[in-house]
DNA sequence: TATAATCAAATTGTCGACAATAGCTATTGA
DNA sequence: TCAATAGCTATTGTCGACAATTTGATTATA
């Protein structure tokens, strides 16, 4: 899927942008463990390249705070805890709300053609494997990503696809077990689209509001189960 | 003011720390002019710096959007265009609408007093300056960043305030004559206050929306009629 | 004259070395 | 035995030099 905002032409693609690339990918699904410190040196040497570049993609990575920096001390990767986990559902209960809003108003009827074929085929997948969790997920995010785009708004898009979506997808690879009910969250999507067909924007919006925001209960009724 | 989410502490800043916010600062005040393009090694001596930390500075603004890069080619600075700004105000009415809703709820009674006597300072102002722009517009910043710490939600304020706000600041003193009337924003202000006081986060983001709407809607009027 | 290929200059990308800082260890004193 | 200090080690911060690439200017050719 393409990063947003930045040039990927994969001729002239720069050391540091590969290494960017690579180590977020590397953070995002866990094989580095979150929390922990790794030198620069050491990192550099892992990526094939020099410390030059692989300060610049931690200055990146910084800036999606897929890392922490200190002064004189070095990086750290993100820890991940359920307090920002819930503050980034707020988040995205607003942006992907506006998002669906927009979507109705902007998305082109071929856009919302292909959403709904998309659908049809999580229909059939979800016949057939009732319940798996991970191709929900991925559906899931599918889903979410047409949406966004849809809204026509570019701003909007980089932000949620370029910057926030790394650190949502970085929860779900290590928080395995807090996905909604996917039949649950199935026919909600099916809602949100009918909704998007009608071009009736604000509707749109509510129903993907509730939709983010039954997600964010989901999760915090888990957490106070366990507690 | 703070920028959320990246050490400041004034001893041991390193030197790409400081050419990243006297570089951002300078870009947001218009001091390099937008859309030009300024090889490394000038903006390093302009800086006082080698072009090592230099780069680092440049990629932190490049994900915020302040300059653009093409590899091989260089950076340039971010170009102002109107499409870019209505966009950047519909993500403001999401987030700041959202903000608005959490503040109503979880704002200290010490904030909303202070959120009050800073209105009580503006009304003050304005009853002397009766139509003064660069106040109302420093004084306006000052209203909504408030709002936004008082959300409680660091995710959200580090997102609006440090990463957001540098490009509505930046078009704030570039492209001058846009802002609401003064009077009427105040207005809208004045009964957010009410709403959050209130505890009334639903009615605290309906009316925060309304009001960034609102300045949206007063830059597409003046961009029709002078075109 | 227009177009394409070639070359040169300038700029960006990368690297290794050195300087500066923080954190740890050992030593000294009470 | 504990605390504080001094020194050492490892890591980060910075710099200058070199390699690679783009861009434009120039020249040759149809």
């Amino acid at each position: 899927m393409s990063d947003l905002g930045f040039a990927t032409d994969a001729a002239s693609r720069t050391s540091a942008d590969r290494v960017f690339e690579a180590l977020q990918d590397a953070i995002v699904r866990g094989d580095i463990a979150p929390g922990s410190r790794i030198g620069e040196t050491e990192l550099a040497e892992r990526f094939g390249t020099s410390r030059g570049p692989l300060r610049e993609a931690l200055r990146r990575l910084e800036s999606r705070r897929l890392v922490e920096r200190t002064p004189h001390v070095g990086v750290r990767i993100a820890a991940l805890d359920y307090a920002t986990l819930i503050e980034l559902y707020y988040l995205r209960e607003a942006l992907e709300g506006m998002a669906a809003h927009l979507a109705a108003l902007h998305m082109t009827a071929d856009e919302v053609i292909s959403l709904k074929t998309l659908l049809a085929a999580h229909e059939q997948d979800e016949a057939l494997q009732a319940d798996t969790a991970y191709f929900q997920q991925e559906g899931d995010l599918d889903f979410h990503y047409r949406i966004i785009q849809g809204s026509h708004n570019g701003a909007l898009s980089q932000l949620l696809i370029g910057e926030l979506y790394h650190r949502i997808r970085m929860y779900r690879y290590q928080f395995s077990a807090y996905a909604n009910r996917p039949q649950k969250a199935f026919a909600e999507h099916q809602r949100i689209v009918e909704a998007i067909e009608a071009r009736d924007g604000d509707f749109a919006e509510m129903l993907m509001r509730r939709h983010i925001s039954s997600a964010r209960q989901n999760i915090e009724r888990r957490l106070k189960e366990t507690s």
